[in-house]
DNA sequence: CGCCCAATTGGGGACTTCCCCCGATTTTCT
DNA sequence: AGAAAATCGGGGGAAGTCCCCAATTGGGCG
């Protein structure tokens, strides 16, 4: 009986590409989703085994995607895929349950050896990312925490291209709380710029380019 | 003979979804690069039929490789995958000489098609990028001129997260002359802030994120 | 050969927003 | 009860945003 497979990616191509080399290690796939909706709502109609799902997806990320898969079908397990190394969200998901977390630089073969570990029950991690998490680990201090969700969600706004006054009117606080907050994220993220926000926003998914 | 194609994108993952995906249509890979420099070396060595090139790529972006490698084997066919379909560099690409544009959101059957007609001298654009083509056409007056290479310049400082005061030095340039080029930047990208600058130069893979 | 246009360069000035320091209280959760 | 998060404020210097203006260069075109 062959591993079933929930696929989901934005880009179709990658999806596709994914796919076939997923076929031909004898993994069925049992649904593809270009969003983390999609992704929720064949995982409820076809509980896979295990769900591989990119982090930066529309509407719905992977992050969130896998949180609602999970409490759906808490047998699944989820794998993320990611761009780039320094996700600051490995422990967050690790902390939601996701079982595994690839970064797409790494060899395929990493995937497929992920899809298998976890299956058993295990946890894989790219090397990059241990080496992240580790270090977390060896020096707690000079990682800065994750952002609290309030600071996420100025954080969005801010990448998106909002003023601080809008900012403020758009939660229905004061301008000088979201200052506040605002500059809390740029100390956790070691950034003194806009820029800075808005390329972070992006690498982790949580705005839409 | 098959096809000899050369892959470039800087996802390992990805390129190797890909290179099965091809191989499965009878293409030979003749070599795989993970960066624009890469392709532009394995190019002048190999001199494949079909340069398949992502655009975001680190050192040397997919259009610049583009430019290159046809400098160095006229003869080779370049196909550039993009993640977004708004690319204002769609023109550019044409005029640098590339023959296939496909917005990876697309089906893999478009890529494989795509390779088929670029072999044959012909063109080959994702629909959705033909839409933005014929858009231009028909109304040229509000598509926004492309930036000039002073401006792209100034845009990629700006976006990495420096101040206008350091793209001035850096350039060897007066404050004002920068921010006047900043200025005519925002103005053509229809945008009145930093964040706009980022998302529009990660969108064009001017930069890293 | 002149003329124009686009690109690039430079500046003045005004207003807004950002960035960062200081302080504080209340809410929430453990 | 204590910690973390969220709330709100003052003040001030730096940077960004958006007008105005003009000079130079280089290339295309009648």
């Amino acid at each position: 009986m062959p591993l079933r497979i929930l696929l989901a990616d934005d880009h179709l191509i990658v999806r596709q590409g994914l796919k076939v080399l997923m076929q031909r290690e004898g993994f069925e796939i049992v649904g593809e989703a270009a969003d983390g909706q999609q992704a929720v709502r064949i995982a409820r109609d076809r509980c896979p085994d295990v769900a591989v799902l990119d982090f930066a997806m529309p509407v719905l990320n992977g992050l969130d995607a896998a949180r609602e898969i999970l409490r759906i079908c808490p047998r699944a397990r989820v794998i993320l895929l990611t761009m780039h190394t320094e996700d600051r969200y490995v422990h967050e998901a690790l902390r939601a349950g996701v079982s595994g977390y690839i970064v797409k630089t790494q060899a395929s073969a990493d995937l497929v050896r992920a899809i298998r570990e976890v299956s058993r029950d295990m946890t894989y991690l790219s090397p990059r990312v241990s080496r992240t998490v580790v270090q977390a680990y060896l020096a707690k201090a000079d990682v800065p925490d994750p952002l609290t969700p309030r600071e996420r969600e100025v954080l969005r706004h801010v990448a998106e291209g909002k003023t601080t006054k809008e900012v403020a009117a758009l939660l229905g606080i004061s301008v000088k709380t979201t200052e506040a907050h605002r500059m809390r994220v740029m100390k956790k993220l070691e950034t003194h710029n806009t820029a800075g926000i808005v390329r972070y926003a992006i690498r982790q998914g949580l705005i839409q380019v």
